[in-house]
DNA sequence: TCCGACATATATCGGACTGATATAACGATT
DNA sequence: AATCGTTATATCAGTCCGATATATGTCGGA
């Protein structure tokens, strides 16, 4: 999925800037499964307003740089609704330095893979934290994505979020339980192999 | 982290030719939590080489292209160390297009989305069979990753591969008891609004 | 028995994307 | 007053992915 459609899909839940798409992947709705950097988004929302699937409207806002607000038009519409039908979903990748770091703990001080485990955990909590939409700190946010005209949670949007609470969980859950037993670990292994 | 440095620290566990190297990350040690391709190892371990950082020997083989069996000098293990205590680990991303997909669960026939989260499922099952060091079918495999001399699992790897099966677990565990529900709630938003 | 699919193995390259940087103005904190 | 973070757009160098090319062997099925 090219950061084209990845726009179109965010302005499925109404109009909004190429600094606001940014955000629904950097803290919003897709941020735990989908990211997009504004390096790609601002040429993608380019592309898309050439080939007439969004149009925007300029805002000029006193004393701030002006907005252009982006909508998507019949078309656009239309063709991510067919791009959903026909994408064959390409691999999930997760990729996490941390973890390939840990794979090493032997050849580290265990201070430091005690700080990259406590930074792992941290960063999930967090994330468990932008995930519930209940539980966000913007009451009266401009945009209420992942929600309908009437301010419902959509179906999809609660499973695909109680599915990254869930491993939000399983993670920290797993840390508690075996942090400790890690480090025990690694430093028996050092006694024995100075 | 670049390619260059995931490919010192894949040859920490031995010595490896590209093709080796992609497969941990297709199918090995690493898979579950980091990617590279060929298309990046190769021009990686060039470089590698011309920095002094690994060696290789061209092995001959007969009725086989030729092998190219790369192995960590001094320096370069040096170097890889030095990068683990200093480098900041980047953010973790996952990246999940069926997760993107599932979103917009109301645009689609429940087929489909039923169909996603089965793939999304099996991907994951597949994901956990991956992992579990014991359960792998390469019994007498030439290189023995994430172990050391005597063949003893480290306790690094087994931490990252038990975190790694946790999250699949969760995840599996998270599917089998709400997939049901969304789609019966599927079925009613659609009744309700056609 | 032949054919296609898959595995081993290296190499290259276009196009996509990230991350950094530039610009500009404001509020908040120090 | 100075630095930092936030809103907002834009560009670009460098990195990486995915596809493709090349060469050869094995294995299962029609």
């Amino acid at each position: 999925m090219d950061v084209r459609t990845l726009c179109l899909g965010a302005l499925m839940g109404g109009e909004a800037t190429g600094y606001e798409i940014r955000k629904m992947f950097e803290d919003g709705t897709f941020s735990h499964f989908q990211i997009a950097s504004l390096g790609s988004i601002y040429p993608a929302l380019t592309k898309l307003t050439q080939d007439g699937l969004v149009t925007f409207v300029e805002h000029e806002q006193e004393n701030r740089p002006d907005k252009k607000v982006y909508q998507l038009t019949q078309e656009g519409r239309r063709t991510f609704l067919r791009t959903l039908l026909q994408t064959r979903p390409a691999e999930d990748r997760y990729r996490s330095d941390i973890l390939f770091m840990l794979t090493f703990a032997e050849e580290m001080p265990i201070e430091l893979t005690e700080a990259l485990i406590d930074e792992f955990a941290a960063r999930h909590e967090l994330m468990s934290h932008q995930i519930d939409p209940d539980n966000e700190d913007k009451q009266g946010s401009p945009s209420t994505y992942g929600r309908d005209e009437n301010g419902n949670p959509k179906p999809g949007c609660c499973f695909v979020a109680g599915l990254g609470q869930a491993m939000c969980d399983a993670t920290l859950k797993f840390i508690r339980e075996n942090k400790q037993g890690l480090l025990d670990e690694l430093r028996n292994f050092k006694a024995r192999k100075p």
